[in-house]
DNA sequence: CTGTATCCTAGTAGATACTG
DNA sequence: CAGTATCTACTAGGATACAG
């Protein structure tokens, strides 16, 4: 190791061996998280879809700010991964109905946990940013 | 899954009126959630750090196969919302730690909650996209 | 050791128009 | 109603080289 030189004792450095409960093992695992929690509409779209069927103009207008193309393509993603099915009406005008599976309903008390930390801190994350860009201004 | 799409009239679809413990009220907390979450390597990273402060070069081998670009640019997005802090030590060679705030750690539970649900189900998840793969290409 | 700078690619996303 | 097509723009991300 090269710290010998820099004065500074490493012996209360906590030991970095995965102590199992912080680490996934696999990065895999990490990176195919990402693929649902990523994506700047996949979150919206399962909120929404969490209470029940929902067609595709609902989505539409709950899912506020969604081009009809980020919706197609999100929820076409979603449908792959099995987080959600697709099911056409054969009527007249068409009625297509988005229902969450299983293992999407799981990421529920996850995305409510996700939504409340940032409603808690919003502010202080603001207020962070301003006094970065700031410091960042005067440096 | 529990309820049934085929066909049913389905009288016991709750109301899409925010059930207060559904959705965000603001799609604005939704977005600063985002910000946090998606990306690829912030969850990593703040797993990675979670542990106690945690230098560069270990956080560059720890959360394999990122770049040391996108190493640095996450660090300081994560530092610019206040999730981490920089102390650089003004030893030679220099020593640069990354410690997690508090807000920061409370994202603990959360993301040990998604990492969980990635490993339950990313079998699945693959099989969904084979299934989804194959069908479309039959189509 | 801890970054920055530059170049380049691929994916994400918006706008708009068109269709079964 | 529920999409698709096309065109464009921006950003995330990787590779590589250089620097304090």
């Amino acid at each position: 190791m090269s710290q010998s030189h820099t004065g500074v004792p490493n012996d209360t450095v906590p030991d970095r061996t995965v102590p199992e409960d912080t680490v996934p093992g696999e990065t895999c695992s990490l990176g195919e998280v990402l693929e649902q929690v990523s994506g700047k509409w996949n979150i919206g779209i399962i909120m929404a879809a969490m209470a029940g069927p929902i067609r595709f103009t609902e989505l539409e207008r709950e899912v506020q700010g969604i081009s009809r193309r980020m919706l197609t393509l999100t929820l076409r993603k979603l449908e792959r991964d099995g987080l959600l099915i697709r099911t056409v009406h054969p009527t007249v005008p068409p009625k297509v109905e988005y229902t969450l599976t299983e293992i999407a309903h799981e990421l529920h008390d996850t995305f409510i946990g996700l939504t409340a930390w940032a409603d808690r801190h919003k502010a202080s994350i603001a207020a962070a940013r301003r006094a970065y860009d700031a410091q960042s201004q005067g440096a």
